[in-house]
DNA sequence: ACGGAATGTGTAACCCGTTACATAAATAAT
DNA sequence: ATTATTTATGTAACGGGTTACACATTCCGT
């Protein structure tokens, strides 16, 4: 590999020059840019970003923290925020943590020993004080950690309230919930979305709550046990659409029929949904969107330190589809 | 942050016994590691891997190239070879190439311009020559690139023919097949067994077999035309999962009943599979397996270059589930 | 024509670990 | 007792860009 001396040598001027013209700053005579571009060329120059990384300080380089690559619901973030690092230059890297804090940790350490320029952390398991230590930007998605740590997230009290209202609406008279794990601040939200939207009812019995995990199989088998226990139940609010399959396959193998007997509505909008059948009625959340902006948001926080920064809240929407 | 050399001062010795102490070679004294050790408890210190990957000319990082971590092959690839990463203490860089040349391309240089200790390439688009003047050890995924780059693959035409096989032991006698893109070589493997176990029965017609592009959409609609103009079809071989799914959306529309009128059997053995109705039969990969695979052998090209490695073509799994 | 600004280029220190080499003391071998 | 090893530690160069600072030249205003 050619370096910056080997190039100066060759077009005949000081590496300062050279680097000048790399970097487009300075003052540099259009004949000498001439010179030095073309045994650039010639020795098919490329700086070494690791000895600018090492002078700057800086790596170039941005990390997503997400619980498990394997959950359809963060493909499409990763993918948001591969995309905008990709467009401003900064390499992209990716961590699953299995919600474990002391994964979290490691591949902080890990990773401020590179040098890493910022972090996106989908977490439930980072405390305040981990958080304030950090010496990098750092932004919550999907999930905040702190009031004082900016987050991109979505309206989950209020996509859950329009959730229920749109089950009332479709003529549901009880309505059950299916939710996140408590830690977890988006599943509490939308869980109080609920709960304020149906504890002045009548008929509302707190049986009609349960805790799932977010993932397939333990909602399916809650939400049996649920249904053979309140068979009256007419709707279901299913905190994500993960957990909505699997409410979907206990209506199934109950052979209670969707939505005539039962009504059901996911959170999320991942594509999975649409591929059931039925396909799931859901609170879309614009997931690309989010994984965007997090991204810009932390670029614009690495590149300009100074401008604020406030965090944000994107608004889910109402997504009709056959199991409603 | 503290350095190596106000370690060295507080521990009043010079950066190179502290060097040694931290990586454990060259000797030094009981005691004037203990004291060295004390200096970087008490200074928090870290040691900045970037200076260190300057000089090694090594970064511990490798990188895998995909198409797009959206489509549900993928993530689990991801997260194995993330795995084995970062169990060998490497950092995990991930490329969505969108089968692009010109990105993969863009791509590699970046990496190389951050010292990228090596690559694990899911491309179809990558040319020979482009691979073989890659200056890091590279591993080909899923797809083969060209007979000298070393593979881990699965047993493509050996699980199509016996996809085809069990078709007919089902008791299929018109079975087609929706094949992947040309230009993927595992495409062309399943095709080629699809070929070979059909081509010499009497009932076998080319117009039995229709191209997608391994997306869900374009194998729905191309199955609708298929199976409206060949109505005695019995059974469909898919070139994978995600058309699989497209493929029972486009019998579902057509209202042929599955499996009593219609077997379908996909390849690839993604969970998605499993969660429609009905769930689909398939040829399952390992993916978990070969993404771990891959990582290994690349960890093992990058820290012991001279090592003989070769191609590893694992096995697929005939998963029976409702589709027949 | 003279002073100050703008332009152009080079030298060398710096970022921070790593390690080749030198030196010296302690221990072992003959 | 003397030489060869082993142990212990330090000095300084190195990896490859970046940039503060110095110096030289050209341009412009008056």
């Amino acid at each position: 590999m050619a370096t910056i001396r080997d190039v100066a040598k060759l077009a005949n001027v000081s590496v300062a020059t050279v680097s000048r013209v790399i970097n487009k700053n300075g003052y540099v005579n259009e004949s000498t840019m001439q010179r030095v571009r073309q045994a650039i060329e010639q020795l098919n120059y490329r700086p070494n970003d690791v000895a600018r990384s090492l002078f700057k300080g800086k790596s170039k380089m941005i990390a997503l923290f997400v619980p498990d690559i394997m959950n359809p619901f963060f493909p499409e973030l990763a993918r948001a925020v591969e995309d905008i690092s990709n467009k401003h230059g900064y390499t992209f890297i990716l961590c699953n943590t299995d919600n474990q804090n002391d994964k979290e940790i490691a591949y902080l350490n890990a990773l401020l020993q590179k040098s890493i320029d910022g972090i996106i952390l989908v977490s439930s398991t980072m405390t305040t004080n981990q958080v304030k230590d950090m010496k990098v930007p750092v932004i919550a998605l999907d999930r905040k950690i702190n009031p004082d740590l900016i987050s991109v997230t979505v309206n989950n009290y209020e996509g859950a309230r329009q959730a229920v209202q749109y089950l009332k609406n479709q003529g549901c008279k009880r309505i059950a919930h299916v939710s996140g794990p408590e830690n977890i601040s988006n599943a509490r939200e939308r869980f109080k979305g609920y709960l304020d939207e149906v504890r002045d009812e009548e008929w509302f019995h707190s049986d009609f709550i349960c805790v799932g995990n977010y993932a397939v199989n333990e909602a399916f088998e809650a939400t049996k046990n649920l249904l053979k226990r309140n068979p009256e139940i007419d709707g279901i609010f299913v905190a994500n659409d993960l957990m909505g399959v699997g409410v979907l396959k206990a209506a199934e193998s109950l052979k209670i029929k969707i939505p005539n007997e039962l009504s059901v509505i996911g959170f999320d909008g991942i594509e999975l949904g649409n591929i059931t059948s039925p396909s799931l009625t859901t609170m879309a959340q614009p997931i690309y969107s989010i994984g965007k902006r997090a991204a810009e948001i932390l670029i614009q926080k690495i590149e300009h330190p100074n401008t604020v920064i406030k965090s944000e809240e994107h608004k889910v929407k109402l997504t009709t589809r056959e199991s409603t």
